[in-house]
DNA sequence: GCTCTTTTGTGACGATCGTCACAGGTGCGG
DNA sequence: CCGCACCTGTGACGATCGTCACAAAAGAGC
């Protein structure tokens, strides 16, 4: 049972509240659809070939998407606290995942059902803004992060990350980062290198 | 006056029709908040620096979303018939267009305008709902096309153009697909020198 | 048919990157 | 304390790409 008390359960109502205005009886209709899962290192919200059936609010931890290419891992996306973590045409097309989203850190998640929710939002005209409201970050953030690395090189993206994400930086391997941005890892370290 | 019989029109009805059941009622909400638009080749569906104050469904023709970077046009999204052509982060969050949507051919259009729009969504669940299928539209084909541009080498891209969307070969440049693809006009065309 | 403009192909050259190989460093478990 | 796995830096080398420059080809307008 969802434990509204509990520490994960918090954060996520006041990420919902500060996407939109969220009345007592819509809270009750949502979290039924809810529940506080917990990943070790290593493990998988959403495996690859699965379909994507939750979509995860993570509340403490993080966590990577990944294609693996030719046996190589490629990191498309990493999602922190307070993000939205889910395969958006998996989840809404119910198509098999061609990535995998694995915790990086031990991690604390509110996992948001897919059927409970749809049931919910059925019910509730302000659970059908959340969602639209969640796509809407979601497709504003890929759209930045398409931009950035269509518009900058290796170097300039990774300077980008340092004065805009420093935190991730601090988090992120070297070797793991530098995929996300599109390098061979070498190169990174020779980026790092060259300045100061 | 939107015209219920004017092509595009019919057009639009049956692609919102395809992403959601919708009721005459619902239809009768919603035109209101519609316009039939044209635009000359070379004309702006959206300036750079603008607001965006609506989505655009594409009934004929086509045009393209580009940034300037340092006077020069990088191409990051193509948007053909069928299509919905919009900035997602300015249009929800009310933010400046970092990039500007341009006409490539005569086109023509129906236009959401924002205002209107809202103010039929908050008397119409079913319009919620087709916002939220038309983002998720949106995110899913911004992530795809986000993937191949992680995974694939430019002359992988092209490839995947070249099998995939060999229609939109047809009708863009090569000047404007090379930047779309990532790589110099000049490399665009050894690519396709180098295979048959 | 004939300009003028735009688009596309090609050659040369230097810069950058990816790959391979290896070494130093760090952290963890036994 | 030692071994082992993983992460990071570095050197050498070849391949690829971007840039500049120019020529050929294709359209658009008169």
């Amino acid at each position: 049972m969802f434990d509204v008390d509990n520490a994960a359960a918090k954060n996520v109502l006041a990420y919902i509240r500060s996407l939109t205005a969220f009345k007592d009886k819509s809270w009750e209709q949502l979290y039924p659809a809810l529940s506080i899962v917990t990943f070790k290192k290593g493990e998988y919200l959403l495996e690859e070939g699965k379909v994507c059936q939750s979509l995860f609010y993570i509340s403490e931890g993080y966590c990577r998407a990944y294609y693996n290419k030719d046996g190589k891992d490629i990191n498309t996306a990493f999602f922190f606290e307070n993000d939205m973590a889910t395969n958006v045409s998996s989840f809404g097309q119910g198509e098999p995942s061609e990535y995998a989203i694995q915790a990086m850190e031990p991690l604390t998640a509110v996992k948001f059902d897919k059927q409970l929710l749809f049931a919910a939002a059925g019910q509730d005209p302000d659970i059908q803004v959340l969602g639209r409201k969640c796509l809407q970050m979601i497709a504003a953030k890929q759209e930045k992060h398409a931009a950035i690395y269509k518009l900058m090189s290796g170097q300039e993206r990774y300077e980008y990350m340092e004065t805009n994400f420093p935190e991730l930086l601090q988090r992120v391997s070297l070797s793991h980062l530098s995929s996300w941005l599109g390098v061979a890892r070498e190169t990174l370290s020779r980026i790092r290198g060259r300045r100061e």
